[in-house]
DNA sequence: CGCACGCTTGAGTGTCCTCAATTCGAGTGG
DNA sequence: CCACTCGAATTGAGGACACTCAAGCGTGCG
């Protein structure tokens, strides 16, 4: 496969703020100096944690409570700028409370793979549980607050509460089998089909979430989305315009709606 | 990129025991009609778990004994056989012990994409955790055997010993981090780049448990390398008699020798 | 308003796929 | 023991799909 964690040439936290080469800085993105780490009230933060962790189980009002003093701070990350780095010493898991983020893996050659996308009330971070360092860096596609959740006291509420331990794993779980999906995109499927593909899952989760399933804002550039399936932008961009001769989407920029859902399932 | 693999009808589990086409049954193969469980000493087996959960840390003489109390049987599993199914019901992980694997996720249309290779001492069968159902097949690439782990006491364990806990985080963490960098070798790397980084994944990984990284037989086919890797089974044979032209590696048919490591790190 | 970035579209090229023939090797049966 | 058979691997020739390079357009932000 390859040489898992490679020497990393992408600066993991140097003093300096800029978040060079994980995705070209946005001339408009104002360069906030303190990535401002704007804690908010724990009990709304813990409401986030929880429909992430605790969405199927029930838990006793004492469980609930226990939950609670997980310290449970947010934060506001700007577009463009890294939550964590590769690298980075692993400390927190984290939820997408607004917003949207991708992660991202570099190679040593510094070519960039995306390797994710997370929406809100997705999980975020488990990338750093087993080296106790980051493997990849995650950026922000828009303003987005995350939900951070220590990983030390959850770990310790895992073992109280059988309920948080099924979650945990099952999150861990979760992410295994998505990334093995992704795999078999980029192995086995042509550009159509990935596009095709993409589309379907980002529709999917939006319906998960409650939110409209034919309709939606990509935050991704179409670098990112090519990135992430292993294709340039050109063939992306060609691809989104020739599903829309053929009736299958509307797109203006990053706004898409999908016309006919079926049709696209067929490639 | 392609579109490799004809479309192929898998019967996920049906009542015959026949593998029929995960990978098509050498005809030398007997087929063993009941899929025989080989039970062992228990003694044996949890010190194979034990190398697999609890190599890091040191445990007491009296979590040793509670780690022993897991009921955990081995199974022999013949070439070709599959130890589990995309679609079977999710109840233990598993050890490689002897032998090796391979993991296959099927499209609907039947493509079939190789996900991973487990080698002497790796774990698999997490990809069931996530929905109590397996989303991948498992196939023995030889005649091979496995510790089986039955995952509700292994969670039991987990929630007493905190350093079983860590060490199931860390093997679900580090299946994250491996398929991410798969990704990033299907996403971003040519042919050429992708066939050594395999080589060299493999080297190091016989490296790591105290074999030669320099000389190794792969039992899979080119088919099987070429779906891990997203390509042809020509173009690996194609690639791997340009790297011996080279003088980077000596192969004859699945005996890899590895000449020039170096070089081989330089794609 | 103007610049810069992202997106679209076109033309030409190259990498890798497809199809096909042959060789090699292992297991089987005569 | 050797010929036979079948699958796996190698190698070649030709073609297709996606990449590269390049130009033009839209738009959001300073």
């Amino acid at each position: 496969m390859l040489t898992p964690t490679q020497p990393r040439p992408i600066t993991p936290s140097s003093g300096s703020t800029e978040h060079t080469t994980v995705s070209p800085p946005t001339r408009g993105t104002r360069q906030s100096p303190p990535p401002r780490a704007a804690t908010r009230t724990a009990a709304r933060c813990s409401s986030c944690s929880m429909r992430l962790l605790c969405m199927p189980q029930g838990l006793s009002a004492d469980e609930l409570s226990k939950l609670e003093t997980l310290i449970c701070s947010a934060r506001s990350v700007q577009r463009g700028e890294a939550l964590y780095r590769s690298g980075d010493r692993f400390d927190s898991i984290y939820a997408v409370r607004s917003g949207s983020m991708k992660t991202v893996m570099i190679h040593r050659d510094g070519r960039e793979q995306v390797t994710g996308l997370r929406l809100a009330g997705e999980a975020l971070g488990l990338d750093g549980i087993s080296a106790d360092v980051h493997a990849c860096s995650a950026v922000a596609l828009e303003d987005s607050t995350v939900c951070i959740i220590p990983y030390s006291p959850l770990k310790l509420l895992c073992r109280e509460i059988s309920s948080m331990q099924d979650r945990m794993h099952k999150l861990l779980g979760a992410q295994i089998v998505s990334e093995a999906a992704q795999m078999m995109v980029l192995g086995s499927l042509s550009a159509d089909e990935r596009v095709a593909a993409f589309l379907l899952d980002v529709s999917q989760r939006n319906a998960q979430r409650g939110y409209s399933w034919s309709e939606f804002n990509l935050r991704m550039t179409r670098e990112d989305m090519g990135s992430y399936l292993g294709m340039t932008l050109e063939t992306v961009s060609r691809t989104l315009s020739r599903f829309q001769k053929r009736g299958l989407i509307d797109t203006q920029g990053k706004h898409i709606r999908i016309v006919d859902l079926e049709g696209l399932r067929q490639v």
